[in-house]
DNA sequence: GCGATCAGCT
DNA sequence: CACAGCTGATCGC
């Protein structure tokens, strides 16, 4: 959840992703993206007031944004204040202090995001400096070097503060799978479900508004049917998410929600209410995209299918590489980033900017390469017989935001993350495939393999002897695993999910099931990180610039060990590192334990 | 009756 | 614990 107070050191006179308290008095107002989290405040009375009686204060956000918003009947008298921008469009925006006229200028760019459909950062540039506002993202490999507004020329662009969510700036997570590999074991387990019968049904349990869309139509797609949800309408200008959504609740897979879908559930039946027109009970499977792993709440939660993590603690790394890196490594013309949301529209809206308040700058266009990440985790409750019996439901979790769409890209992006920097690190690791133009692959990192009981309770500790981490969420790795198998192969996909259907079909009378998990095939790259982050947080003596390998911008340089642990050192005391302020926006409990 | 905050839950 | 919420209780206006 976003903690972020609103305001930014540099232009304080506007407020994003949060409109209550103080920020009301903002001259203007960003909202990133759709999720309620950042929109705290947003449909109070008193901003509502304030709109009528000012002439100036208008909400900017991105066009897929304003759709979702203005969907719901709650945020309707927004209408009229909003400022859709156009994605990669340097726009200038007037802030006026309607009081004494004052005025200050500012240009700001949407960046995509990849968090949610309409989601951006947002990169301000005015006489404070050049400032990024990520708000919740996601990128994947690659789609960094691609943003050409955070560079100027061969370098990345000088840029004095980046704030940026802390959500997983914490050693528990440190592994992110590739989009493909998320995506891959989900269509492979629902493939293995929906074949059996017409009566074995699929329940997503989306949680969040929006995000999931990305799954929709993958899932959509793959198995040629449409997805049940609630609502079509926040979607009715968006032909490629509409496709494959419905709200015939005759499909095998549902997104659907109600109040107590969850006892829906343990009733063995649909929140939609859906059942077999002869009466046949369902067998309804349930998998939870979040994020997040939830660690084992239930008991029963005893087949993990895969647990992935981001690992964010390099935080600074993001800035530091982003200048570390050489932009001439990608092929430009390779580059198509195609966030899903894109509406369809029957007018340029982009005069609507009005007041006179926004002028369309052009600055310079420059290609560079960056990083990527995602995390993706899912455990699978499995089931006893007499689970089955009774309730003909199978409960899976995974974490991994099935969102928006990359389609030549692999690996992804956490949210709110860092994760861009823990890839960099895999990139720098990784730089024969990156001089070779191609990214580091998921699967060079992971492979897939059964785990004993043994293993699982070592893993399942949260301690592994390999990388000295203790707490760990992310199944530790076993290398004596590594047999011939040292990739997720399409292969290796497929017997996973074997294994999952095997385990679900046969294995339904055990009483105590064995573990599934996608383990990394190659661990260096583990204890790299490890490594890095333990000179973070401990600041012990061990030798860190193998870290900074990769060949660097002329022009820079790269920081000895010692540098490099005071820069650590300095990070954590939360002093301002190399020439960039970073603001963690204190979500992760470990900030918050250390202020 | 509404909003804000907090605890609890998923 | 965390995701991104939702529900329900309590308190103040």
């Amino acid at each position: 959840m976003s903690s972020f107070a609103g305001r930014m050191k540099e232009y304080s006179n506007i407020s994003l992703d949060r409109f209550d308290r103080e920020n009301i008095h903002a001259r203007a107002y960003f909202l990133s993206h759709c999720h309620k989290d950042h929109m705290k405040g947003l449909k109070g009375p008193l901003l509502k007031r304030k709109l009528q009686s000012s002439r100036t204060v208008r909400l900017y956000c991105s066009f897929v944004t304003k759709e979702l918003l203005l969907s719901n009947p709650k945020y309707s008298f927004w209408e009229d204040y909003i400022v859709p921008l156009e994605l990669e469009s340097p726009t200038q925006i007037s802030l006026v202090d309607e009081a004494s006229g004052e005025k200050e200028d500012i240009v700001v760019t949407l960046l995509p995001a990849g968090h949610c459909p309409g989601s951006v950062m947002f990169l301000f540039e005015g006489g404070q400096g050049n400032v990024l506002y990520t708000g919740d993202f996601r990128l994947a490999i690659g789609d960094a070097s691609r943003i050409e507004y955070l560079h100027s020329g061969s370098r990345v662009k000088e840029i004095q503060s980046v704030y940026v969510d802390s959500t997983f700036y914490d050693p528990r997570f440190y592994q992110i799978p590739s989009r493909d590999v998320c995506l891959n074991g989900i269509l492979e387990l629902v493939r293995n479900w929906i074949c059996q019968s017409p009566y074995h049904v699929v329940w997503l349990n989306c949680k969040a508004a929006y995000g999931y869309e990305y799954l929709f139509t993958n899932l959509g797609e793959e198995f040629k049917t449409q997805i049940h949800i609630n609502n079509l309408a926040m979607f009715k200008k968006m032909p490629e998410i509409l496709n494959y959504v419905t709200t015939e609740n005759k499909t095998q897979i549902h997104a659907c929600r109600h109040p107590k879908d969850e006892e829906f559930l343990q009733g063995n039946r649909l929140p939609c209410g859906s059942t077999a027109s002869d009466g046949t009970p369902l067998q309804i499977i349930s998998i939870k995209p979040s994020t997040m792993w939830f660690g084992e709440r239930s008991k029963k939660t005893n087949v993990i299918i895969n647990v992935f993590h981001v690992y964010l603690s390099l935080l600074f790394n993001f800035i530091y590489l982003l200048n570390q890196m050489c932009r001439n490594q990608l092929d430009p013309e390779a580059f198509i980033y195609k966030p899903l949301g894109v509406l369809k529209r029957t007018r340029m809206e982009q005069s609507f900017c009005g007041e006179a308040h926004m002028t369309q700058m052009h600055l310079s266009m420059h290609f560079n390469k960056t990083s990527v990440i995602q995390q993706t985790e899912y455990t699978c409750e499995s089931v006893t017989e007499d689970k089955l019996l009774s309730h003909n439901y199978l409960d899976c979790t995974e974490s991994n935001d099935e969102e928006e769409g990359n389609e030549e890209e692999e690996e992804e992006v956490g949210k709110g993350d860092m994760s861009i920097i823990m890839e960099e690190i895999k990139l720098e690791e990784k730089k024969d495939q990156i001089n070779s133009h191609d990214p580091p692959k998921w699967e060079d990192f992971y492979t897939s393999s059964l785990l004993t009981d043994s293993q699982l309770s070592q893993s399942q500790s949260g301690c592994s002897s390999s990388t000295r981490l203790s707490g760990s969420q992310t199944p530790e790795l076993f290398s004596e695993e590594t047999d011939e198998e040292t990739s997720v192969s399409s292969e290796g996909q497929q017997s996973l999910s074997s294994s999952l259907s095997n385990h679900m079909s046969q294995n339904q009378n055990s009483p105590v099931s064995d573990t599934v998990i996608l383990q990394p095939g190659q661990s260096n790259l583990i204890f790299t990180e490890t490594e890095v982050h333990q000179d973070m947080m401990d600041l012990p003596d061990s030798q860190t610039s193998s870290d900074f390998d990769i060949p660097c911008t002329p022009e820079s340089k790269i920081p000895g060990s010692q540098e490099l642990r005071e820069l650590y050192k300095k990070l954590a005391s939360g002093e301002d590192v190399l020439s960039v302020n970073l603001y963690i926006l204190p979500t992760s409990p470990l900030l918050q334990k250390s202020h």
